[in-house]
DNA sequence: CTTGACTCTCCCATCATGGCAAGGTTCAGA
DNA sequence: TCTGAACCTTGCCATGATGGGAGAGTCAAG
């Protein structure tokens, strides 16, 4: 008879430890105790040794937490959005707010870097970029 | 007789105080400590008493530093970029390598932070965002 | 001499993340 | 039952570029 598998990779049964939380979450167990102390979470419950146990909820959460950081969001809006994802009485606007300011964030940065990177390729252009010391990048950063 | 005026926005006469490099480079007396920390300006003078003093050389390497800043480089490429500039045997393509190098992290960061964007732009279109709590952001970020 | 502006060094904080060390826990296999 | 591997714990330090502040010393003008 197969025993319950453990496996990393398979349906895990709940409650699990931090490394399984973790590849089920795609979250390093560092950050997953840096999430603890930001209060992300909740109250996480321990066994008698000690070792954190996640819930199922809890691992829900940790995903939910993954795709905002890969979608740019701070630690700090991520907790506003977890927030209002467990507030069932939330205002979609709320939401919004956050996700449009996000958004004009962004699209400042990149508007930054993307006049780096114009004068950059400027420079670039007029530079030969042989063996010889002439160099108008260097005589740009020198004198403009 | 007018002495020497020291006014910070005319012409100095050298060698200056750190509060006054800092206006003359637009550079924070702060950075021009840790710039120093970091070896970029070779040895900076000190008064008896322990003031720094800079040279007009010495701001004309900040003036360096801080438009290579602005255009995105490292502390460590500046770094590079300050030795090559002094030397005079140097080859451009060195100096061409490291500014292509810098161009293409920018594409690759820019390329990551547009992506974000379009997902974000993607699920604001279909966020109502009014006082209801259905909100297709959440459901994006718990599920994907 | 006093006062105010300036400077000095040192320490701490940011933000999200990684690494390491020293020690405790768990479980499977011999 | 013992042992070793794999896991977990806490705590400290590091990143990169920057800012802030404390406590003390310096300088120049009045």
């Amino acid at each position: 008879m197969p025993s319950p598998p453990e496996a990393s990779h398979d349906r895990a049964h709940f409650p699990v430890n931090i490394g399984e939380a973790s590849r089920l979450s795609g979250v390093s167990a560092k950050m997953l105790r840096h999430y603890e102390s930001l209060a992300l979470l909740g109250q996480v419950t321990r066994t008698d040794s000690g070792y954190r146990q996640y819930s199922e909820a809890d691992v829900h959460t940790l995903r939910f937490i993954k795709r905002s950081r890969d979608l740019g969001f701070s630690m700090a809006e991520i907790a506003e959005l977890v927030n209002l994802w467990h507030n069932r009485r939330r205002a979609s606007a709320s939401v919004k707010r956050i996700a449009q300011k996000h958004v004009d964030d962004l699209t400042q940065r990149i508007e930054a870097m993307q006049a780096m990177q114009r004068s950059l390729q400027n420079l670039l252009h007029h530079c030969h970029g042989d063996d010889r010391p002439d160099c108008p990048i260097l005589d740009d950063l020198a004198s403009a």
